[in-house]
DNA sequence: TTACTTACTTACTAATAAGTAAGTATATTT
DNA sequence: AAATATACTTACTTATTAGTAAGTAAGTAA
């Protein structure tokens, strides 16, 4: 089905931010790629903390999702973490977007103090989604690694955002390589 | 000694980077902070971009050095790494600075193409630095780990950009978590 | 002492930004 | 059929921004 117009800015405002920031889009823009009205926008999204808001609540929704849905203990473990490293491969394929958390981190002070909550559930959500997989698969004796599963998923977050900038400047192998070398390192 | 106007226009200039990034200050904001007019900025970096250049330039110069100054065997290679590492503490220490790359990467798109290759020098000659290190330090048996140097510089560079963004997330205990696993990661 | 350079200030312009008030067409409810 | 809600458009305001042109005061060089 297709989206509607508040779905439609939503995503759009997402893939904005993920590629040039925060600050580096306009309501313009977004009323032009949809063929509306500035004022329409606005209509849908009063502020732009409000359509920020709504980014960030679709994306915390999409994570919870993924936590849950990684509870079922159908697949294997290797393939869980692959789900969750799908997000950043398809972030490098779509034009080398960084991920949310990297894009709105540089410009968090320029936030309004009563979004952070929101960032930091959907930053929770996401480590919690993969400390979870990370946790199991040790238990299953899948995966090895040294220390508690949310430190290791905290390395591996940081990683990957990293390896997206990374790609950015000094072309996509080094996202690879970086993939590679955290994979490795949990199965060796 | 004290700077020159033009020192004190890079310096609060990379701050502001670090900061906010680079669509998120005004040459007013830097005019305000040295008590001097906005036309008194632009007299000494006609254009914004010229200025992110002076950074850059700036930036990549302190790199080098750095490189040179690892080449002499006067110390050991914890220390060495430590001097690098010692970069993304100051930022951290500096109300959570991201890093140069990690701010500039986000905003990467909204650039003049001819500042890319500024940045990539840039980047290239910080990875170079690392790379030296972990060389020698495995040539001398201090550090092990697997692969080629230059492939886990770019993870440990990936990792330590992306710590100061997710600090700023979820905590400054989530920094020390993953640059302590990155150090065990070396030595065990 | 005259010419020139450096490092600014004053005073502006043009563009872009977020945000708003009032009006309109269409559909839905009462 | 009348009232109301939804999803906009038109037309605007106010603020901020990068950038510029012209002027000036203090130092340096010829």
């Amino acid at each position: 089905m297709p989206l509607s117009t508040r779905e439609s800015i939503i995503a759009l405002a997402e893939n904005h931010i993920q590629q040039n920031g925060y600050n580096a889009f306009s309501y313009y823009d977004i009323a032009v790629q949809l063929g509306i009205k500035n004022a329409a926008v606005h209509y849908h999204f009063p502020k732009k903390k409000d359509l920020l808001k709504g980014v960030l609540d679709k994306s915390e929704q999409h994570f919870q999702n993924m936590v849950e849905l990684s509870k079922h203990n159908d697949i294997n473990y290797m393939d869980k973490l692959n789900r969750f490293l799908k997000i950043y491969d398809d972030n490098l394929n779509r034009q080398n977007r960084v991920c949310l958390m990297g894009a709105l981190a540089t410009d968090l002070f320029t936030l309004p103090d009563h979004l952070r909550p929101a960032l930091n559930q959907l930053v929770e959500a996401m480590k919690n989604w993969l400390t979870q997989i990370l946790e199991e698969a040790r238990n299953a004796g899948e995966f090895k690694f040294d220390g508690v599963a949310s430190d290791r998923a905290a390395l591996i977050c940081s990683s990957m955002a990293g390896a997206l900038q990374l790609a950015r400047v000094l072309g996509n192998k080094e996202y690879e390589v970086i993939k590679s070398q955290l994979i490795k390192d949990l199965i060796k």
